[in-house]
DNA sequence: GTCTATAAAGCGATAGAC
DNA sequence: GTCTATCGCTTTATAGAC
Protein backbone atom coordinates (compact mmCIF):
# COMPACT_ATOMS: atom_id res chain seq x y z
CA UNK A 1 0.00 0.00 0.00
CA UNK A 2 1.51 3.45 -0.94
CA UNK A 3 1.87 6.43 1.74
CA UNK A 4 -1.01 8.19 0.01
CA UNK A 5 -3.63 5.50 0.62
CA UNK A 6 -2.90 4.96 4.06
CA UNK A 7 -3.00 8.94 5.19
CA UNK A 8 -6.36 8.59 3.33
CA UNK A 9 -7.16 5.58 5.43
CA UNK A 10 -6.02 7.14 8.56
CA UNK A 11 -7.86 10.30 8.05
CA UNK A 12 -10.86 8.00 7.39
CA UNK A 13 -10.64 6.53 10.84
CA UNK A 14 -9.92 9.71 12.14
CA UNK A 15 -13.52 11.00 10.52
CA UNK A 16 -15.17 7.91 11.32
CA UNK A 17 -13.88 7.74 15.05
CA UNK A 18 -15.24 11.53 14.98
CA UNK A 19 -18.22 11.56 13.46
CA UNK A 20 -19.20 7.87 12.78
CA UNK A 21 -19.39 6.35 9.67
CA UNK A 22 -22.98 7.89 8.59
CA UNK A 23 -21.01 11.03 9.30
CA UNK A 24 -18.23 10.43 7.17
CA UNK A 25 -17.87 13.16 4.16
CA UNK A 26 -15.31 12.48 1.52
CA UNK A 27 -14.51 16.48 1.42
CA UNK A 28 -14.29 16.34 5.38
CA UNK A 29 -11.85 12.83 5.06
CA UNK A 30 -10.11 14.11 2.16
CA UNK A 31 -9.18 17.29 4.13
CA UNK A 32 -7.98 15.12 7.15
CA UNK A 33 -5.71 13.74 4.94
CA UNK A 34 -4.39 16.83 3.18
CA UNK A 35 -5.63 15.80 -0.71
CA UNK A 36 -8.18 16.59 -2.79
CA UNK A 37 -11.68 14.33 -3.29
CA UNK A 38 -10.89 13.43 -6.55
CA UNK A 39 -8.12 11.31 -5.42
CA UNK A 40 -9.97 9.59 -2.80
CA UNK A 41 -11.87 8.83 -5.58
CA UNK A 42 -9.24 7.88 -7.62
CA UNK A 43 -7.97 5.60 -4.78
CA UNK A 44 -11.01 4.24 -3.92
CA UNK A 45 -13.84 4.24 -6.25
CA UNK A 46 -16.82 5.73 -4.10
CA UNK A 47 -18.32 5.83 -0.87
CA UNK A 48 -18.67 1.96 0.28
CA UNK A 49 -15.33 1.60 -1.39
CA UNK A 50 -13.62 4.03 1.41
CA UNK A 51 -15.98 2.56 4.10
CA UNK A 52 -14.57 -1.06 3.53
CA UNK A 53 -11.24 -0.24 3.05
CA UNK A 54 -10.92 1.75 5.78
CA UNK A 55 -12.52 -0.55 8.12
CA UNK A 56 -9.96 -3.46 6.89
CA UNK A 57 -7.18 -0.73 7.83
CA UNK A 58 -8.99 -0.37 11.37
CA UNK A 59 -9.37 -3.69 11.90
CA UNK A 60 -5.29 -4.36 10.63
CA UNK A 61 -4.44 -1.86 13.25
CA UNK A 62 -6.02 -3.22 16.03
CA UNK A 63 -4.32 -6.65 15.15
CA UNK A 64 -1.31 -5.61 15.37
CA UNK A 65 -1.68 -3.52 18.84
CA UNK A 66 -2.87 -6.47 20.55
CA UNK A 67 -0.49 -8.58 19.51
CA UNK A 68 -2.78 -11.15 17.40
CA UNK A 69 -1.17 -13.39 14.75
CA UNK A 70 -0.85 -16.87 16.88
CA UNK A 71 -4.37 -17.67 18.41
CA UNK A 72 -6.70 -15.20 16.54
CA UNK A 73 -6.96 -11.78 15.74
CA UNK A 74 -8.50 -9.43 18.28
CA UNK A 75 -9.98 -6.90 16.31
CA UNK A 76 -12.51 -6.21 18.77
CA UNK A 77 -9.76 -5.47 20.46
CA UNK A 78 -8.00 -1.89 21.92
CA UNK A 79 -4.85 -0.05 21.12
CA UNK A 80 -1.31 0.79 22.84
CA UNK A 81 0.36 -0.47 25.37
CA UNK A 82 -0.30 0.33 29.02
CA UNK A 83 -3.42 -1.77 30.13
CA UNK A 84 -3.20 -0.71 34.11
CA UNK A 85 -2.84 -4.43 35.12
CA UNK A 86 0.88 -3.59 36.10
CA UNK A 87 2.85 -5.11 33.43
CA UNK A 88 4.16 -1.80 32.36
CA UNK A 89 6.24 -2.08 29.03
CA UNK A 90 5.83 -5.78 29.06
CA UNK A 91 3.53 -6.33 26.00
CA UNK A 92 2.45 -10.25 26.70
CA UNK A 93 2.30 -11.69 30.51
CA UNK A 94 3.42 -15.28 30.40
CA UNK A 95 0.07 -16.35 33.28
CA UNK A 96 -3.09 -17.00 30.80
CA UNK A 97 -5.14 -15.94 33.60
CA UNK A 98 -3.33 -12.38 33.30
CA UNK A 99 -2.97 -12.61 29.71
CA UNK A 100 -6.78 -12.83 29.26
CA UNK A 101 -7.66 -10.31 31.30
CA UNK A 102 -5.23 -8.14 29.76
CA UNK A 103 -6.75 -8.80 26.14
CA UNK A 104 -10.06 -7.88 26.96
CA UNK A 105 -9.01 -4.77 29.12
CA UNK A 106 -7.09 -3.06 26.44
CA UNK A 107 -10.29 -1.95 25.08
CA UNK A 108 -10.65 0.58 28.22
CA UNK A 109 -8.20 2.31 28.03
CA UNK A 110 -8.42 6.66 27.56
CA UNK A 111 -5.67 7.01 25.04
CA UNK A 112 -6.76 8.84 21.34
CA UNK A 113 -5.63 5.55 19.54
CA UNK A 114 -7.80 3.52 21.55
CA UNK A 115 -10.60 5.24 21.24
CA UNK A 116 -10.46 6.16 17.53
CA UNK A 117 -10.06 2.18 16.66
CA UNK A 118 -12.93 1.18 19.89
CA UNK A 119 -15.18 3.89 18.69
CA UNK A 120 -14.59 3.28 14.66
CA UNK A 121 -15.35 -0.66 15.65
CA UNK A 122 -18.98 0.48 17.63
CA UNK A 123 -19.96 2.46 14.76
CA UNK A 124 -19.14 -0.92 12.17
CA UNK A 125 -20.92 -3.14 14.25
CA UNK A 126 -23.76 -0.77 14.82
CA UNK A 127 -23.75 0.52 10.77
CA UNK A 128 -23.81 -3.36 9.75
CA UNK A 129 -27.62 -3.81 11.72
CA UNK A 130 -28.30 -1.79 8.38
CA UNK A 131 -25.63 -2.50 6.30
CA UNK A 132 -25.36 -6.39 5.30
CA UNK A 133 -22.16 -5.55 3.02
CA UNK A 134 -20.54 -5.08 6.14
CA UNK A 135 -21.49 -8.33 7.56
CA UNK A 136 -18.83 -10.68 5.93
CA UNK A 137 -15.71 -8.69 7.51
CA UNK A 138 -17.65 -8.39 10.39
CA UNK A 139 -18.38 -11.71 10.98
CA UNK A 140 -14.88 -13.03 10.49
CA UNK A 141 -13.45 -10.30 12.42
CA UNK A 142 -15.74 -11.15 15.60
CA UNK A 143 -15.48 -14.57 15.19
CA UNK A 144 -11.47 -14.91 15.09
CA UNK A 145 -12.07 -12.32 18.44
CA UNK A 146 -14.10 -14.71 20.32
CA UNK A 147 -11.76 -17.30 19.46
CA UNK A 148 -8.89 -15.54 20.66
CA UNK A 149 -10.52 -14.81 24.03
CA UNK A 150 -11.48 -18.41 24.46
CA UNK A 151 -8.12 -19.92 23.32
CA UNK A 152 -6.99 -17.63 26.95
CA UNK A 153 -9.92 -19.50 28.60
CA UNK A 154 -8.74 -22.73 27.87
CA UNK A 155 -5.64 -21.95 29.12
CA UNK A 156 -6.61 -20.71 32.44
CA UNK A 157 -9.48 -24.04 32.76
CA UNK A 158 -8.28 -26.73 30.69
CA UNK A 159 -10.40 -29.47 31.74
CA UNK A 160 -13.69 -27.16 30.95
CA UNK A 161 -15.04 -28.45 27.79
CA UNK A 162 -14.82 -26.86 24.55
CA UNK A 163 -18.66 -25.44 23.89
CA UNK A 164 -18.47 -23.85 27.41
CA UNK A 165 -15.64 -22.05 26.91
CA UNK A 166 -16.98 -21.10 23.54
CA UNK A 167 -19.98 -20.09 25.11
CA UNK A 168 -18.18 -18.17 28.11
CA UNK A 169 -16.10 -16.21 25.26
CA UNK A 170 -19.10 -15.05 23.60
CA UNK A 171 -20.85 -13.52 26.72
CA UNK A 172 -17.76 -12.22 27.66
CA UNK A 173 -16.83 -10.41 24.45
CA UNK A 174 -20.79 -8.81 23.77
CA UNK A 175 -20.28 -7.80 27.26
CA UNK A 176 -17.44 -5.98 26.74
CA UNK A 177 -19.16 -4.30 23.43
CA UNK A 178 -22.50 -3.18 25.50
CA UNK A 179 -19.88 -1.61 28.27
CA UNK A 180 -17.91 -0.26 25.54
CA UNK A 181 -20.62 1.71 23.90
CA UNK A 182 -21.47 3.02 27.47
CA UNK A 183 -18.21 4.03 27.96
CA UNK A 184 -17.71 5.83 24.68
CA UNK A 185 -21.02 7.60 25.04
CA UNK A 186 -20.05 9.01 28.30
CA UNK A 187 -22.33 7.22 30.29
CA UNK A 188 -19.89 4.80 32.16
CA UNK A 189 -17.19 5.86 33.77
CA UNK A 190 -13.99 3.82 32.44
CA UNK A 191 -13.10 2.73 35.63
CA UNK A 192 -16.66 1.12 36.31
CA UNK A 193 -16.90 -0.27 33.44
CA UNK A 194 -13.20 -1.93 33.95
CA UNK A 195 -14.73 -3.43 37.34
CA UNK A 196 -17.83 -4.67 35.79
CA UNK A 197 -15.67 -6.62 33.48
CA UNK A 198 -13.04 -7.94 35.66
CA UNK A 199 -15.74 -9.35 37.75
CA UNK A 200 -17.09 -11.10 35.00
CA UNK A 201 -14.51 -12.09 33.95
CA UNK A 202 -13.60 -13.58 37.35
CA UNK A 203 -17.36 -15.31 37.11
CA UNK A 204 -16.70 -16.86 34.02
CA UNK A 205 -13.38 -18.65 35.06
CA UNK A 206 -15.01 -19.41 38.51
CA UNK A 207 -18.09 -21.26 36.26
CA UNK A 208 -15.66 -23.20 33.99
CA UNK A 209 -14.09 -24.38 36.91
CA UNK A 210 -9.92 -22.77 37.58
CA UNK B 1 -52.10 13.04 20.06
CA UNK B 2 -53.64 13.48 16.95
CA UNK B 3 -54.24 10.92 14.69
CA UNK B 4 -52.08 12.24 11.92
CA UNK B 5 -49.32 12.92 14.09
CA UNK B 6 -49.38 9.27 15.77
CA UNK B 7 -49.21 8.03 12.11
CA UNK B 8 -46.18 10.32 11.71
CA UNK B 9 -44.19 9.11 14.46
CA UNK B 10 -45.48 5.22 13.81
CA UNK B 11 -43.66 5.76 10.02
CA UNK B 12 -40.22 7.27 11.42
CA UNK B 13 -40.39 4.13 13.86
CA UNK B 14 -40.69 1.86 11.01
CA UNK B 15 -37.86 4.19 9.06
CA UNK B 16 -35.87 4.07 11.51
CA UNK B 17 -36.03 0.33 12.09
CA UNK B 18 -34.92 -0.58 8.41
CA UNK B 19 -32.25 2.38 7.81
CA UNK B 20 -31.22 3.56 10.77
CA UNK B 21 -31.77 7.24 12.31
CA UNK B 22 -29.07 8.34 10.52
CA UNK B 23 -30.47 7.03 7.42
CA UNK B 24 -34.14 8.32 8.32
CA UNK B 25 -35.27 11.11 5.02
CA UNK B 26 -37.96 13.05 5.69
CA UNK B 27 -39.14 12.07 2.67
CA UNK B 28 -39.40 8.62 3.37
CA UNK B 29 -41.06 9.37 6.12
CA UNK B 30 -43.66 11.35 4.84
CA UNK B 31 -44.49 8.61 2.50
CA UNK B 32 -44.76 5.73 5.08
CA UNK B 33 -46.90 7.53 6.72
CA UNK B 34 -48.56 8.54 3.31
CA UNK B 35 -48.56 12.18 3.98
CA UNK B 36 -46.53 15.37 2.23
CA UNK B 37 -43.17 15.95 3.46
CA UNK B 38 -44.25 19.99 4.43
CA UNK B 39 -46.80 18.21 6.75
CA UNK B 40 -44.47 16.53 8.71
CA UNK B 41 -42.80 19.85 9.24
CA UNK B 42 -45.78 21.51 10.34
CA UNK B 43 -46.31 19.10 13.08
CA UNK B 44 -43.00 18.76 14.08
CA UNK B 45 -40.53 21.64 13.10
CA UNK B 46 -37.52 20.28 11.46
CA UNK B 47 -35.45 16.97 11.43
CA UNK B 48 -34.35 16.79 15.13
CA UNK B 49 -37.68 17.56 16.50
CA UNK B 50 -38.90 14.76 14.35
CA UNK B 51 -36.30 12.12 15.82
CA UNK B 52 -36.98 13.72 19.54
CA UNK B 53 -40.53 12.87 19.37
CA UNK B 54 -40.03 9.68 17.21
CA UNK B 55 -37.67 8.24 19.87
CA UNK B 56 -39.88 9.27 22.65
CA UNK B 57 -42.79 7.76 21.03
CA UNK B 58 -40.73 4.24 20.80
CA UNK B 59 -39.44 4.53 24.23
CA UNK B 60 -43.17 4.90 25.49
CA UNK B 61 -44.40 2.33 23.51
CA UNK B 62 -41.78 -0.21 24.54
CA UNK B 63 -42.88 1.02 28.45
CA UNK B 64 -46.31 -0.57 27.94
CA UNK B 65 -45.40 -3.54 26.61
CA UNK B 66 -43.48 -4.29 29.08
CA UNK B 67 -45.88 -3.26 31.60
CA UNK B 68 -43.53 -0.92 33.55
CA UNK B 69 -45.03 1.73 35.22
CA UNK B 70 -44.72 -0.03 38.48
CA UNK B 71 -40.94 -0.11 39.76
CA UNK B 72 -38.86 1.61 36.45
CA UNK B 73 -39.42 1.68 33.03
CA UNK B 74 -37.44 -1.37 30.64
CA UNK B 75 -36.99 1.43 27.82
CA UNK B 76 -34.01 -1.26 26.16
CA UNK B 77 -36.90 -3.72 26.89
CA UNK B 78 -38.47 -5.31 23.63
CA UNK B 79 -42.48 -5.54 22.70
CA UNK B 80 -44.93 -8.46 22.62
CA UNK B 81 -46.28 -10.76 24.40
CA UNK B 82 -44.89 -14.23 24.16
CA UNK B 83 -41.86 -14.47 24.94
CA UNK B 84 -41.06 -18.34 24.78
CA UNK B 85 -40.43 -19.21 28.40
CA UNK B 86 -44.19 -20.90 28.62
CA UNK B 87 -46.13 -18.56 30.29
CA UNK B 88 -48.16 -17.97 27.09
CA UNK B 89 -50.73 -15.14 27.30
CA UNK B 90 -50.05 -14.60 31.21
CA UNK B 91 -48.14 -11.29 31.00
CA UNK B 92 -46.40 -10.96 34.59
CA UNK B 93 -45.56 -14.18 36.06
CA UNK B 94 -45.22 -14.26 39.96
CA UNK B 95 -42.68 -16.29 40.26
CA UNK B 96 -39.64 -13.73 40.65
CA UNK B 97 -36.76 -15.47 39.03
CA UNK B 98 -39.24 -16.25 35.93
CA UNK B 99 -40.59 -12.49 35.97
CA UNK B 100 -36.60 -11.84 35.66
CA UNK B 101 -35.70 -13.77 32.79
CA UNK B 102 -38.80 -12.67 30.99
CA UNK B 103 -38.10 -9.18 31.37
CA UNK B 104 -34.52 -10.11 29.48
CA UNK B 105 -35.61 -12.22 26.73
CA UNK B 106 -38.68 -10.32 25.72
CA UNK B 107 -35.83 -8.28 24.09
CA UNK B 108 -35.10 -11.15 21.37
CA UNK B 109 -38.18 -12.39 19.85
CA UNK B 110 -38.39 -12.43 16.33
CA UNK B 111 -41.48 -10.16 15.68
CA UNK B 112 -41.68 -7.08 13.93
CA UNK B 113 -42.65 -5.02 16.68
CA UNK B 114 -39.60 -6.21 18.96
CA UNK B 115 -37.09 -6.01 15.54
CA UNK B 116 -38.51 -2.70 15.75
CA UNK B 117 -38.37 -0.87 18.85
CA UNK B 118 -34.59 -2.91 19.58
CA UNK B 119 -33.28 -1.28 16.43
CA UNK B 120 -34.66 1.88 16.84
CA UNK B 121 -33.08 1.78 20.68
CA UNK B 122 -29.94 0.47 19.56
CA UNK B 123 -29.39 2.89 16.85
CA UNK B 124 -30.59 5.29 19.60
CA UNK B 125 -27.57 4.51 21.99
CA UNK B 126 -24.89 3.87 18.80
CA UNK B 127 -25.79 7.48 18.07
CA UNK B 128 -24.96 8.98 21.23
CA UNK B 129 -21.19 8.39 20.90
CA UNK B 130 -21.77 11.43 18.63
CA UNK B 131 -24.53 13.73 19.27
CA UNK B 132 -24.16 14.37 22.98
CA UNK B 133 -28.14 15.98 22.75
CA UNK B 134 -29.81 12.62 23.30
CA UNK B 135 -27.78 11.35 26.02
CA UNK B 136 -30.20 12.64 29.06
CA UNK B 137 -32.80 11.06 27.71
CA UNK B 138 -30.75 7.93 27.07
CA UNK B 139 -29.17 8.21 30.61
CA UNK B 140 -32.48 8.31 32.60
CA UNK B 141 -33.98 5.29 30.27
CA UNK B 142 -30.78 3.56 30.83
CA UNK B 143 -30.71 4.14 34.87
CA UNK B 144 -34.46 2.92 35.08
CA UNK B 145 -33.81 0.00 33.20
CA UNK B 146 -31.27 -1.03 34.88
CA UNK B 147 -32.99 -0.21 37.99
CA UNK B 148 -36.04 -2.37 36.97
CA UNK B 149 -33.39 -5.28 36.32
CA UNK B 150 -32.05 -4.60 39.97
CA UNK B 151 -35.25 -4.75 41.61
CA UNK B 152 -36.30 -8.47 40.04
CA UNK B 153 -32.98 -9.21 40.86
CA UNK B 154 -33.16 -8.35 44.64
CA UNK B 155 -36.47 -9.92 45.15
CA UNK B 156 -34.67 -13.13 43.37
CA UNK B 157 -32.06 -13.02 45.78
CA UNK B 158 -33.48 -10.84 49.09
CA UNK B 159 -29.80 -11.69 50.42
CA UNK B 160 -27.65 -10.18 48.59
CA UNK B 161 -26.08 -6.50 49.16
CA UNK B 162 -27.02 -3.91 47.17
CA UNK B 163 -24.25 -2.91 45.32
CA UNK B 164 -23.43 -6.37 44.50
CA UNK B 165 -27.00 -6.29 42.73
CA UNK B 166 -26.93 -3.33 40.97
CA UNK B 167 -23.38 -4.40 39.34
CA UNK B 168 -25.02 -7.65 38.32
CA UNK B 169 -28.23 -5.44 36.77
CA UNK B 170 -25.30 -3.55 34.76
CA UNK B 171 -23.66 -6.31 34.06
CA UNK B 172 -27.00 -8.21 32.48
CA UNK B 173 -28.23 -5.15 30.39
CA UNK B 174 -24.76 -4.44 28.76
CA UNK B 175 -24.51 -7.99 27.97
CA UNK B 176 -28.08 -8.00 26.33
CA UNK B 177 -27.08 -4.71 24.14
CA UNK B 178 -23.85 -6.79 23.19
CA UNK B 179 -26.28 -9.41 22.46
CA UNK B 180 -29.31 -7.65 20.95
CA UNK B 181 -26.41 -5.87 17.86
CA UNK B 182 -25.28 -9.29 17.17
CA UNK B 183 -28.78 -10.85 16.77
CA UNK B 184 -30.15 -7.71 14.41
CA UNK B 185 -26.92 -7.71 12.37
CA UNK B 186 -27.36 -11.45 11.88
CA UNK B 187 -24.30 -12.62 13.35
CA UNK B 188 -26.22 -14.52 15.92
CA UNK B 189 -28.76 -16.93 15.80
CA UNK B 190 -32.04 -16.05 18.31
CA UNK B 191 -32.28 -19.26 19.89
CA UNK B 192 -28.05 -18.74 20.72
CA UNK B 193 -28.48 -14.98 22.13
CA UNK B 194 -31.08 -16.07 24.83
CA UNK B 195 -29.66 -19.59 25.91
CA UNK B 196 -26.39 -16.91 26.23
CA UNK B 197 -28.34 -14.48 27.96
CA UNK B 198 -30.19 -17.29 30.11
CA UNK B 199 -27.07 -18.47 31.31
CA UNK B 200 -25.52 -15.32 32.67
CA UNK B 201 -29.25 -15.06 34.40
CA UNK B 202 -28.29 -17.96 36.13
CA UNK B 203 -24.57 -17.00 36.67
CA UNK B 204 -25.23 -13.92 38.02
CA UNK B 205 -28.11 -15.15 40.43
CA UNK B 206 -26.21 -18.33 42.02
CA UNK B 207 -23.36 -15.54 42.14
CA UNK B 208 -25.50 -13.20 44.48
CA UNK B 209 -26.64 -16.57 46.22
CA UNK B 210 -29.92 -17.88 45.70
C1' DG C 1 -1.14 10.58 -9.43
C1' DT C 2 -2.91 14.79 -8.28
C1' DC C 3 -5.29 18.92 -8.85
C1' DT C 4 -9.35 22.53 -10.00
C1' DA C 5 -13.76 23.01 -11.49
C1' DT C 6 -18.21 21.51 -12.08
C1' DA C 7 -22.00 18.45 -13.13
C1' DA C 8 -25.65 15.71 -10.96
C1' DA C 9 -28.26 14.18 -7.29
C1' DG C 10 -29.96 14.25 -2.66
C1' DC C 11 -32.13 16.35 0.89
C1' DG C 12 -33.90 19.76 4.42
C1' DA C 13 -36.92 23.26 4.62
C1' DT C 14 -40.36 26.96 3.06
C1' DA C 15 -44.05 29.53 0.23
C1' DG C 16 -48.43 29.83 -0.94
C1' DA C 17 -52.86 27.81 -2.52
C1' DC C 18 -56.78 25.40 -0.80
C1' DG D 1 -54.32 21.01 8.44
C1' DT D 2 -52.82 19.51 4.24
C1' DC D 3 -51.09 19.72 -0.31
C1' DT D 4 -47.98 20.96 -4.60
C1' DA D 5 -44.15 23.14 -6.05
C1' DT D 6 -39.78 24.73 -5.47
C1' DC D 7 -35.69 26.92 -3.42
C1' DG D 8 -31.04 26.44 -1.93
C1' DC D 9 -27.51 24.12 0.35
C1' DT D 10 -24.81 19.93 0.76
C1' DT D 11 -22.58 15.96 -0.96
C1' DT D 12 -21.23 12.49 -4.22
C1' DA D 13 -18.90 11.78 -8.25
C1' DT D 14 -16.64 12.95 -12.80
C1' DA D 15 -14.03 15.76 -16.55
C1' DG D 16 -10.11 17.35 -18.00
C1' DA D 17 -5.71 19.87 -17.33
C1' DC D 18 -1.07 19.16 -15.58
Amino acid sequence: MTDRRRAILTGAARVIARRGVRGLRVADLAAEAGVSTALVYYHFKDRPGILRHALAFIGDRADRYTGAGEDGHGTGGGTGERDGTGDGEAPRPSDPRRLLERTLLLEFQDLPEVRENSTAWGELRAHSVFDPELRDELASAGAAWVAEVAGHLAEVCPAAPDGAVTAAAERLTALLEGLSVRWLSGLLPLEHARGLLRESIAVEVGRLGL
